[in-house]
RNA sequence: CGGGAUGUAGCGCAGCUUGGUAGCGCACCUCGCUUGGGACGAGGGGGUCGCACGUUCAAAUCGUGUCAUCCCGACCA
């Protein structure tokens, strides 16, 4: 210990929000060197190997191979795909010194399906799944939450490759049990949820979750207890009621003056919020777009975007709502006149009769539904109810560690990627994608694992599995001589030899999180040591030759 | 990109209002003492006060600009 590359803080750092940031930076694992791009310190950079290793044991497990693709990738293959315009500003561009093009690979589609169209020319070399273990960068717009949403991260990336859907559905799952066994071995319990597939692409995608009692993780998942089904609310569909919402105001304008919100129309007319419709107007792709959804239900803006097949989505301000010649507050149904979009949500379909804005200021108006086309760019909520069963949903909020898609020939396809098939045909690659953080698994863990004293690893991820404390100096030759014997075992151990007192060890062995401490004090004299378990706080007294069973014991 | 805040030693902070030779706690080094839950005493090292320009006899302190960091929102694997 006297000798390991740590320095534990006796404080949080100020500008850690989470409990992962916190707890791996006091505990000395990691340290900020920019926004969002941080330093994998000794202890961490254990936790990191020990996660990739039990990545590579299963994806080569399930028939992958691994490979190592550059981090840096020229701008050509990104015009192939078409994604160097879409990406956005999250791609960090650079120039090299004869000012050609380049970028920093947040994700490698472009660069294996390159590679592959160099290498996979007939159907009989596949299926093949290719993956590699590498830092990604993505300029976010906003790093947070440290290892949790960083600027730069390690990620696994896999790809497969197959001749139909046949063999990417097969691949699919293959790629979702090793998942599950991975997240499991990493001592995390993970949902996986149906989401929305991004800027990857693709027409299937799933998420795993790690489900933390905090409010730490950033997306929201609603599940059904009783069938099982599970969604990112980016994608989360439910069912309303099946009765039809009516307001019983005749219908009318009605004058409200500068009364706009919701509750406070609702308050009013002492209607509830279920008859009144909520007009949201954004820009779409610089284009106005009016949405329109019941009062008591919000807008989820992916869905709205993916709707509208968009690719960039805010909403409007003030000013840019009366350009398009509405009035905000008071806008109605009629916005197709000025020549705005309109898009509305299934729930309103259910609204027989409702208050809308009458697009003047100070005036509302009750009346029927007008008939319209609806889609779902709702946000589903919990207690709504589950489309395969009908039982009341529940919402959790979920850390998103790993992510799988079915890409289809989306990348294949514009980059002529092809093989021939048994006719001597030519077909694009069926490819599949498979992401994990690896460093957003360590941090989840710790948001999964820990209490106010520190981090609880679990043992598979642990940076060590045991440390020995000696109590004082006398204490050091049986210390040494239990540490010995548990490095000699295999146990990873690590033997406190500070000139610390007690209190500053024991302090220090909770924050960093050795699952298993064996304590050398005043026992010893009757022949005993103190072995303490950190994930539950058993604490026994024993022999020091019994200490290497009472791990083993201990570990499944 | 919009809103808010903060930049002073490795970490946590005070000093700024009212300009006058930069401080506290922790950490670090030396000595003593102490050893079952972040002891104590004495001595010591470490800072272009984010950066630039300006005002002034004099700027951490006032002004302008700029950069960085954090929070909320928009955005996102």
């Amino acid at each position: 210990m006297s000798k390991l590359f740590v320095q534990t803080l006796r404080e949080f750092p100020s500008d850690a929000e989470v409990v992962s940031h916190k707890m791996l930076a006091r505990a000395g694992f990691i340290r900020k060197l920019s926004s969002g791009i941080y330093n994998y310190l000794p202890l961490m950079w254990r936790v990191l190997r020990k996660v990739e290793a039990i990545v590579r044991e299963e994806m080569d497990a399930a028939g992958a191979q691994e490979l190592l693709m550059p981090f840096v990738q020229p701008r050509e293959l990104w015009d192939e795909s078409g994604r160097w315009e879409v990406y956005g500003k999250e791609l960090m561009r650079l120039k090299d010194r004869h000012n050609r093009e380049m970028c920093l690979g947040p994700t490698h589609e472009e660069v294996i399906t390159a590679i592959a169209r160099d290498g996979i020319k007939s159907y009989k070399q596949m299926p093949v799944n290719l993956y590699q273990i590498q830092s990604k960068f993505r300029d976010e717009v906003r790093p947070r939450y440290g290892l949790l949403r960083g600027r730069e991260f390690i990620m696994k990336d896999a790809y497969s490759f197959d001749v139909d859907q046949d063999g990417l559905d097969k691949e699919y799952d293959n790629m979702a049990a090793a998942y599950t066994r991975i997240f499991e071995r990493c001592g995390l319990a993970t949902k996986m949820v149906q989401s929305d597939s991004g800027a990857i692409g693709g027409s299937v995608s799933h998420e795993f979750m790690v489900i933390t009692d905090q409010d730490s993780g950033e997306d929201t998942v609603l599940y059904c207890p009783e069938c099982g089904y599970a969604a990112n609310s980016e994608r989360a569909v439910s069912e309303l009621e099946p009765e039809k919402t009516r307001s019983t105001l005749a219908p009318k304008e009605y004058h409200t003056p500068d009364i706009k919100s919701i509750e406070d129309l609702a308050r009013h007319f002492g209607e509830p919020t279920n008859v009144i419709l909520k007009s949201v107007v954004y820009i779409v792709d610089k284009k106005p777009v009016v949405a329109y959804i019941r009062g008591d239900r919000e807008i989820q803006e992916t869905k709205l975007k993916n709707a509208l097949g968009a690719n960039e989505i805010r909403l409007a301000s003030n000013a840019e709502i009366e350009e398009i010649g509405l009035v905000p507050g008071f806008i109605g149904v009629k916005p197709i006149e000025i020549g705005a979009q309109m898009i509305v949500d299934n729930s309103v379909e259910g609204m027989e009769i409702f208050i809308a804005g009458a697009n003047k200021k100070d005036y509302h108006v009750a009346g029927k539904i007008w008939a319209t086309p609806t889609c779902d760019i709702g946000l589903a909520k919990e207690n709504d109810s589950c489309v395969h069963c009908g039982a009341a949903l529940k919402v959790t909020s979920g850390i998103e560690v790993g992510n799988i898609f079915k890409l289809g020939t989306k990348y294949s396809a514009p980059m002529n990627a092809v093989f021939l098939d048994e006719n001597g045909k030519a077909k694009p690659y069926v490819m599949g994608c498979y992401g994990i953080g690896i460093s957003r698994t360590a941090a989840a863990a710790v948001e999964a694992h820990h209490d106010e004293f520190g981090i609880k690893w679990p043992y598979a991820i642990a940076p060590y599995h045991a440390v020995v404390v000696p109590v004082s100096a006398e204490q050091m030759p049986v210390a040494q001589e239990i540490y010995e014997k548990l490095q000699a075992a295999g146990i990873e151990t690590v033997l406190d030899d500070r000139d610390e007192r007690p209190g500053v060890k024991f302090k220090d062995a909770d924050l960093i999180g050795f699952p298993f401490r064996i304590t050398v004090g005043k026992t010893i004299a009757d022949g005993l040591v103190e072995f303490k378990v950190r994930s539950n706080g058993e604490m026994i007294t024993i022999k020091p030759e019994e200490v290497e069973n009472a791990i083993r014991a201990r570990i499944i």
